[in-house]
DNA sequence: GTCTATATACGGATAGAC
DNA sequence: GTCTATCCGTATATAGAC
């Protein structure tokens, strides 16, 4: 919408910077919790231009966590089809993307999984975006490492439920995990980026049979 | 409160009731999105019924979020200073618990993380009554291990925050994995319960030096 | 203790001026 | 496009009858 103006600087138009306050309070409150007030206040701006450029609470939130998918999602396809990578380095590379994307959005996972949670039925409309690449390059390389008979005869959604939790969980529970080890927020992202190295090799370890 | 009366059957008081109800609809939905009136229709009470015996919807919810605290955090303390188990039996026995508990609760780290997430200060004060033990024995064991020099020389954290991530990440992000991999929630929970033996078996492979 | 009825406040959304 | 003022539904909490 309103693409059809000669927009100097699209980044900082006001319904910009309303989607990025908007972003930025969902993202931390969760919808319920947000009063479109808290928006309108974070965006410098009042009540009414917020609906004058949504028209809704609900349908600004509906882009915002759209686009929060999208970052928490999307992304990945790009890297695990990729055609050139080889099984080991792509899983490498995603950790990476993940974490340094984390890095730079911490609140972001307990968001996305606190709204699927509390309306999964939601989840599949939502979703409906993102389920066109149901066999990715990725699962074929799997299929032909498991046909060599080196990779641990087990369930590999354990694998992947692996390599998700060690990266994601850690800034699910940031808060907790600062809390109990007395941690900044400087040493928690510092020991994320340790984990980009050690996450691989152990998964590396888990995957190959013994 | 109340316990002067002689309660026949404290376990199903009406105050009990309505706390049982509370913390279902608290710890599906959350806090900001939870109505009293959702309360009272899930207890077959009312309104003003449930302010009679709590006083207010945050008082209510105070007594709530502290219970599954304790639930989530509390119970292992238990297995963490049992001074007759190995270290290896203690992780074993940690994650078959949890597993255990969060079948039964499967909303509850969810519920935990966000509440802890949109108000990080309040865990201070809510978190002091389990600050009793800063050294259990389980890290007096670590250290003992560590001494012998067969552990690699990583950081501890590493792997408590890789055995808690592996067991209860899946929980949280089980909405979204179920409906990836089209599983039921009843292929679900028996994949948790193979990992009761899985993650044990992992996380010795990481901590043992090669 | 438990209910119905109601006071009061709060939050989302709009009207209308500029 | 942006603001102030206001409307109106909904949610919490209480008064008061039983």
């Amino acid at each position: 919408m309103k693409d059809e103006q000669p927009q100097i600087d699209p980044g900082i138009s006001t319904e910009e910077k309303i989607k990025e306050a908007a972003r930025r309070v969902f993202t931390r409150k969760g919808y319920a919790a947000t009063r479109t007030r808290d928006i309108a206040e974070e965006s410098g701006y009042n009540i009414a231009l917020i609906n004058y450029y949504f028209r809704s609470k609900e349908k600004l939130f509906e882009i915002i966590m759209l686009a929060n998918m999208q970052l928490f999602l999307h992304s990945v396809l790009d890297i695990v089809n990729d055609r050139e990578t080889t099984l080991h380095r792509k899983i490498e590379l995603l950790i990476e993307h993940y974490i340094d994307m984390l890095i730079k959005n911490p609140g972001l996972p307990v968001f996305v999984l606190n709204e699927i949670n509390s309306d999964p039925l939601k989840l599949v409309n939502r979703l409906g975006f993102i389920e066109k690449h149901p066999d990715a390059y990725i699962i074929k390389q799997w299929k032909e490492l498991a046909a060599t008979g080196v990779i641990a005869p087990i369930n590999p959604v354990h694998f992947v439920v692996n390599i998700l939790s060690m990266t994601i969980f850690p800034f699910v529970a940031s808060p907790l995990l600062r809390n109990r080890t007395g941690m900044t927020q400087e040493e928690f992202n510092q020991l994320m980026q340790e984990r980009k190295k050690l996450i691989p090799m152990w998964i590396s370890e888990m995957i190959l049979k013994k």
